[in-house]
DNA sequence: CTAACTGCAAAGCCTTTGCATACCA
DNA sequence: TGGTATGCAAAGGCTTTGCAGTTAG
Protein backbone atom coordinates (compact mmCIF):
# COMPACT_ATOMS: atom_id res chain seq x y z
CA UNK A 1 0.00 0.00 0.00
CA UNK A 2 2.35 2.62 -1.08
CA UNK A 3 6.04 2.89 -0.08
CA UNK A 4 5.88 4.85 3.23
CA UNK A 5 3.83 4.37 6.05
CA UNK A 6 2.12 6.86 7.76
CA UNK A 7 -0.86 7.82 9.80
CA UNK A 8 -3.59 7.56 7.39
CA UNK A 9 -2.23 4.47 6.04
CA UNK A 10 -1.97 2.75 9.49
CA UNK A 11 -5.53 4.01 10.40
CA UNK A 12 -7.06 2.91 7.42
CA UNK A 13 -5.17 -0.50 7.42
CA UNK A 14 -6.47 -0.87 11.15
CA UNK A 15 -10.22 -0.13 10.18
CA UNK A 16 -10.06 -2.54 6.97
CA UNK A 17 -7.83 -5.45 9.53
CA UNK A 18 -10.86 -5.09 12.23
CA UNK A 19 -13.63 -4.69 10.09
CA UNK A 20 -16.47 -7.39 9.72
CA UNK A 21 -17.00 -6.60 6.45
CA UNK A 22 -16.39 -4.83 3.39
CA UNK A 23 -16.30 -1.15 4.27
CA UNK A 24 -17.06 2.01 1.73
CA UNK A 25 -14.67 4.81 1.35
CA UNK A 26 -16.77 7.03 3.83
CA UNK A 27 -17.26 4.22 6.68
CA UNK A 28 -13.19 4.17 6.41
CA UNK A 29 -12.66 7.91 6.19
CA UNK A 30 -14.88 8.22 9.38
CA UNK A 31 -13.66 5.56 11.88
CA UNK A 32 -10.20 6.11 10.38
CA UNK A 33 -9.76 9.75 11.21
CA UNK A 34 -10.48 8.79 14.28
CA UNK A 35 -7.62 7.17 14.92
CA UNK A 36 -5.03 9.13 13.02
CA UNK A 37 -7.07 12.77 13.54
CA UNK A 38 -7.26 14.50 9.63
CA UNK A 39 -7.86 11.91 6.78
CA UNK A 40 -9.40 13.58 3.71
CA UNK A 41 -12.05 11.28 1.15
CA UNK A 42 -8.98 11.81 -1.51
CA UNK A 43 -6.25 9.88 0.24
CA UNK A 44 -8.94 6.91 1.48
CA UNK A 45 -9.71 6.55 -2.35
CA UNK A 46 -5.76 6.52 -3.08
CA UNK A 47 -4.77 4.42 -0.69
CA UNK A 48 -7.67 1.53 -0.84
CA UNK A 49 -6.84 2.00 -4.73
CA UNK A 50 -3.45 1.34 -4.36
CA UNK A 51 -4.26 -1.82 -2.22
CA UNK A 52 -6.54 -3.16 -4.78
CA UNK A 53 -3.80 -2.22 -7.72
CA UNK A 54 -1.33 -4.17 -5.52
CA UNK A 55 -3.90 -7.42 -4.28
CA UNK A 56 -3.72 -6.52 -1.14
CA UNK A 57 -7.68 -5.23 -0.87
CA UNK A 58 -10.68 -6.41 -2.60
CA UNK A 59 -13.42 -4.18 -4.07
CA UNK A 60 -17.18 -5.55 -3.78
CA UNK A 61 -19.87 -3.55 -5.48
CA UNK A 62 -23.09 -4.60 -4.26
CA UNK A 63 -26.45 -3.65 -5.47
CA UNK A 64 -26.73 -0.26 -3.84
CA UNK A 65 -23.39 0.98 -6.28
CA UNK A 66 -21.58 2.18 -3.57
CA UNK A 67 -17.91 0.66 -3.59
CA UNK A 68 -16.53 -1.11 -0.78
CA UNK A 69 -13.21 -2.57 -0.04
CA UNK A 70 -11.94 -5.40 2.17
CA UNK A 71 -9.14 -6.95 3.43
CA UNK A 72 -7.81 -9.93 1.01
CA UNK A 73 -6.21 -11.47 3.82
CA UNK A 74 -9.10 -13.86 4.78
CA UNK A 75 -11.12 -17.18 3.25
CA UNK A 76 -13.37 -17.33 0.87
CA UNK A 77 -16.24 -16.31 1.46
CA UNK A 78 -19.86 -13.86 -0.01
CA UNK A 79 -21.68 -11.24 1.79
CA UNK A 80 -24.91 -10.03 3.00
CA UNK A 81 -26.33 -7.08 2.83
CA UNK A 82 -29.09 -5.92 4.84
CA UNK A 83 -31.26 -3.55 2.97
CA UNK A 84 -32.49 -1.70 5.61
CA UNK A 85 -29.02 -0.53 7.47
CA UNK A 86 -27.17 -0.97 4.25
CA UNK A 87 -24.55 -3.06 6.15
CA UNK A 88 -22.32 -5.44 4.46
CA UNK A 89 -21.09 -8.78 6.62
CA UNK A 90 -19.22 -11.72 5.40
CA UNK A 91 -20.52 -14.96 5.26
CA UNK A 92 -19.18 -18.30 5.03
CA UNK A 93 -21.06 -20.80 2.47
CA UNK A 94 -19.71 -24.24 0.84
CA UNK A 95 -20.17 -23.05 -2.83
CA UNK A 96 -18.19 -26.10 -4.07
CA UNK A 97 -21.67 -27.86 -4.75
CA UNK A 98 -22.07 -24.57 -7.24
CA UNK A 99 -22.71 -26.45 -10.62
CA UNK A 100 -23.76 -24.34 -13.54
CA UNK A 101 -24.28 -25.30 -17.18
CA UNK A 102 -22.19 -22.41 -19.24
CA UNK A 103 -22.96 -21.76 -23.07
CA UNK A 104 -20.03 -23.30 -24.79
CA UNK A 105 -16.84 -21.37 -24.90
CA UNK A 106 -17.58 -19.62 -21.55
CA UNK A 107 -14.88 -19.78 -18.97
CA UNK A 108 -15.20 -18.95 -15.17
CA UNK A 109 -12.71 -17.61 -13.37
CA UNK A 110 -14.43 -16.72 -10.07
CA UNK A 111 -18.08 -16.15 -8.65
CA UNK A 112 -19.58 -13.59 -6.52
CA UNK A 113 -22.32 -14.79 -3.93
CA UNK A 114 -24.53 -12.07 -2.57
CA UNK A 115 -27.67 -12.60 -0.43
CA UNK A 116 -29.74 -9.70 0.54
CA UNK A 117 -32.32 -9.36 3.61
CA UNK A 118 -32.27 -8.16 7.14
CA UNK A 119 -29.59 -8.52 10.13
CA UNK A 120 -29.89 -8.67 12.84
CA UNK A 121 -30.20 -5.51 14.53
CA UNK A 122 -32.85 -4.54 11.85
CA UNK A 123 -35.15 -7.55 12.67
CA UNK B 1 -44.53 1.63 -17.64
CA UNK B 2 -45.76 5.10 -17.79
CA UNK B 3 -49.37 5.87 -19.34
CA UNK B 4 -48.75 6.67 -22.71
CA UNK B 5 -47.59 4.58 -25.34
CA UNK B 6 -44.58 7.11 -26.90
CA UNK B 7 -41.81 5.80 -29.55
CA UNK B 8 -39.30 5.76 -27.19
CA UNK B 9 -40.73 3.31 -24.77
CA UNK B 10 -41.78 0.80 -27.35
CA UNK B 11 -38.35 0.96 -28.40
CA UNK B 12 -36.90 0.57 -25.50
CA UNK B 13 -39.28 -2.31 -23.96
CA UNK B 14 -38.44 -3.65 -27.68
CA UNK B 15 -34.67 -3.76 -26.97
CA UNK B 16 -34.62 -5.38 -23.19
CA UNK B 17 -37.24 -8.15 -24.04
CA UNK B 18 -35.37 -8.90 -26.95
CA UNK B 19 -31.66 -8.99 -24.94
CA UNK B 20 -29.92 -11.73 -23.69
CA UNK B 21 -29.09 -10.35 -20.58
CA UNK B 22 -29.25 -7.12 -18.52
CA UNK B 23 -28.22 -3.63 -20.49
CA UNK B 24 -27.17 -0.48 -19.57
CA UNK B 25 -28.63 3.28 -20.07
CA UNK B 26 -26.03 3.86 -22.71
CA UNK B 27 -26.67 0.06 -24.35
CA UNK B 28 -30.76 0.64 -24.51
CA UNK B 29 -30.21 4.10 -25.85
CA UNK B 30 -27.75 3.20 -28.71
CA UNK B 31 -30.12 0.17 -29.69
CA UNK B 32 -33.48 1.45 -28.88
CA UNK B 33 -32.51 4.74 -30.82
CA UNK B 34 -31.84 2.98 -33.96
CA UNK B 35 -35.83 1.64 -33.75
CA UNK B 36 -37.17 5.16 -33.05
CA UNK B 37 -35.10 7.80 -33.88
CA UNK B 38 -34.47 10.30 -31.46
CA UNK B 39 -34.07 9.56 -27.41
CA UNK B 40 -31.96 11.00 -24.85
CA UNK B 41 -30.36 9.07 -22.01
CA UNK B 42 -32.68 10.96 -19.50
CA UNK B 43 -35.58 9.43 -21.10
CA UNK B 44 -34.60 6.02 -20.71
CA UNK B 45 -33.08 6.65 -17.26
CA UNK B 46 -37.02 7.88 -16.94
CA UNK B 47 -38.58 5.13 -18.42
CA UNK B 48 -36.42 2.40 -16.86
CA UNK B 49 -36.37 3.98 -13.78
CA UNK B 50 -40.38 3.71 -14.31
CA UNK B 51 -40.28 -0.30 -14.90
CA UNK B 52 -37.95 -1.03 -11.87
CA UNK B 53 -40.63 1.23 -9.66
CA UNK B 54 -43.58 -0.84 -11.25
CA UNK B 55 -41.93 -4.03 -11.24
CA UNK B 56 -41.53 -4.69 -14.59
CA UNK B 57 -38.07 -4.14 -14.70
CA UNK B 58 -35.41 -5.51 -12.57
CA UNK B 59 -31.79 -3.33 -12.29
CA UNK B 60 -28.74 -5.49 -11.74
CA UNK B 61 -25.45 -4.33 -10.45
CA UNK B 62 -21.79 -6.27 -10.55
CA UNK B 63 -18.80 -5.17 -10.15
CA UNK B 64 -18.10 -2.72 -12.66
CA UNK B 65 -20.04 -0.19 -11.10
CA UNK B 66 -22.88 0.51 -14.22
CA UNK B 67 -26.15 -0.37 -13.51
CA UNK B 68 -27.85 -2.83 -16.36
CA UNK B 69 -31.88 -3.07 -16.48
CA UNK B 70 -33.60 -6.20 -17.92
CA UNK B 71 -37.28 -7.49 -18.28
CA UNK B 72 -38.53 -9.14 -15.36
CA UNK B 73 -40.56 -11.78 -17.05
CA UNK B 74 -37.86 -14.20 -17.09
CA UNK B 75 -37.51 -17.34 -14.86
CA UNK B 76 -35.41 -17.15 -11.64
CA UNK B 77 -31.38 -16.83 -13.16
CA UNK B 78 -28.20 -15.38 -12.74
CA UNK B 79 -25.57 -13.47 -14.08
CA UNK B 80 -22.45 -13.46 -16.05
CA UNK B 81 -19.76 -10.82 -17.17
CA UNK B 82 -17.34 -11.19 -19.39
CA UNK B 83 -14.59 -9.31 -17.49
CA UNK B 84 -12.74 -8.77 -21.16
CA UNK B 85 -16.24 -6.98 -23.47
CA UNK B 86 -18.20 -6.07 -20.60
CA UNK B 87 -21.11 -7.94 -21.46
CA UNK B 88 -23.68 -9.54 -19.10
CA UNK B 89 -25.34 -12.51 -20.19
CA UNK B 90 -27.96 -14.11 -18.40
CA UNK B 91 -26.99 -18.02 -17.24
CA UNK B 92 -29.24 -20.55 -15.52
CA UNK B 93 -27.93 -22.19 -13.08
CA UNK B 94 -29.76 -24.52 -9.88
CA UNK B 95 -28.95 -22.43 -6.73
CA UNK B 96 -31.72 -24.77 -4.68
CA UNK B 97 -28.64 -26.25 -3.18
CA UNK B 98 -27.40 -22.91 -1.96
CA UNK B 99 -27.08 -23.59 1.71
CA UNK B 100 -25.83 -21.10 4.26
CA UNK B 101 -25.02 -20.50 7.76
CA UNK B 102 -25.77 -17.09 8.74
CA UNK B 103 -25.47 -15.34 12.23
CA UNK B 104 -28.80 -15.27 14.51
CA UNK B 105 -31.49 -12.98 13.34
CA UNK B 106 -30.38 -12.74 9.76
CA UNK B 107 -33.36 -13.22 6.76
CA UNK B 108 -32.42 -13.69 3.93
CA UNK B 109 -35.16 -12.32 1.04
CA UNK B 110 -33.06 -12.96 -2.00
CA UNK B 111 -29.40 -13.82 -3.57
CA UNK B 112 -27.63 -13.16 -6.25
CA UNK B 113 -25.39 -15.41 -7.92
CA UNK B 114 -22.39 -13.76 -10.69
CA UNK B 115 -19.88 -15.18 -12.63
CA UNK B 116 -17.10 -13.77 -14.03
CA UNK B 117 -14.79 -14.88 -16.70
CA UNK B 118 -14.64 -14.85 -20.26
CA UNK B 119 -17.59 -15.24 -23.15
CA UNK B 120 -16.90 -17.19 -26.09
CA UNK B 121 -16.44 -14.39 -28.14
CA UNK B 122 -13.50 -13.04 -26.07
CA UNK B 123 -11.98 -16.41 -26.52
C1' DC C 1 17.20 16.72 1.61
C1' DT C 2 13.86 14.93 -1.58
C1' DA C 3 10.70 11.82 -3.21
C1' DA C 4 6.40 10.22 -1.49
C1' DC C 5 2.18 11.57 0.59
C1' DT C 6 -1.70 14.54 1.94
C1' DG C 7 -5.51 17.94 1.63
C1' DC C 8 -8.12 20.91 -1.03
C1' DA C 9 -10.64 22.04 -4.82
C1' DA C 10 -11.76 21.18 -9.42
C1' DA C 11 -13.01 17.91 -12.78
C1' DG C 12 -15.10 13.36 -14.46
C1' DC C 13 -18.47 9.69 -14.83
C1' DC C 14 -23.13 8.06 -14.30
C1' DT C 15 -27.60 9.34 -12.97
C1' DT C 16 -31.34 12.54 -11.70
C1' DT C 17 -34.06 16.69 -12.13
C1' DG C 18 -36.12 21.43 -13.70
C1' DC C 19 -38.13 23.52 -17.31
C1' DA C 20 -39.91 24.57 -21.75
C1' DT C 21 -41.55 22.16 -25.75
C1' DA C 22 -43.74 18.24 -28.15
C1' DC C 23 -47.16 14.90 -28.43
C1' DC C 24 -50.55 11.07 -27.17
C1' DA C 25 -55.42 10.32 -26.20
C1' DT D 1 -57.15 20.58 -25.63
C1' DG D 2 -54.83 18.97 -21.33
C1' DG D 3 -51.88 16.55 -19.11
C1' DT D 4 -48.08 13.23 -20.01
C1' DA D 5 -43.63 12.56 -22.04
C1' DT D 6 -39.40 14.22 -24.09
C1' DG D 7 -34.97 16.74 -24.76
C1' DC D 8 -31.68 19.73 -23.14
C1' DA D 9 -28.86 21.44 -19.86
C1' DA D 10 -27.84 21.96 -15.20
C1' DA D 11 -27.24 19.74 -10.86
C1' DG D 12 -26.05 15.64 -7.67
C1' DG D 13 -23.39 11.86 -5.68
C1' DC D 14 -19.37 9.08 -5.82
C1' DT D 15 -14.72 8.88 -7.39
C1' DT D 16 -10.46 10.66 -9.53
C1' DT D 17 -6.92 14.05 -10.37
C1' DG D 18 -3.83 18.45 -10.40
C1' DC D 19 -1.33 21.13 -7.53
C1' DA D 20 0.99 23.14 -3.71
C1' DG D 21 2.28 22.32 0.81
C1' DT D 22 3.82 18.53 4.25
C1' DT D 23 6.40 14.67 5.89
C1' DA D 24 8.76 10.13 6.23
C1' DG D 25 13.18 8.12 5.83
Amino acid sequence: MGKRSTRQKRAIREVLVNARGPLSAQQIQRKASQLCGTLSLATVYRVVGEGAESGELATVRLEDNITRYEDIDRQHHHHFLCEDCEEVVDINLPCDSLTYRLPDGFAVTRHEITLYGRCAECG
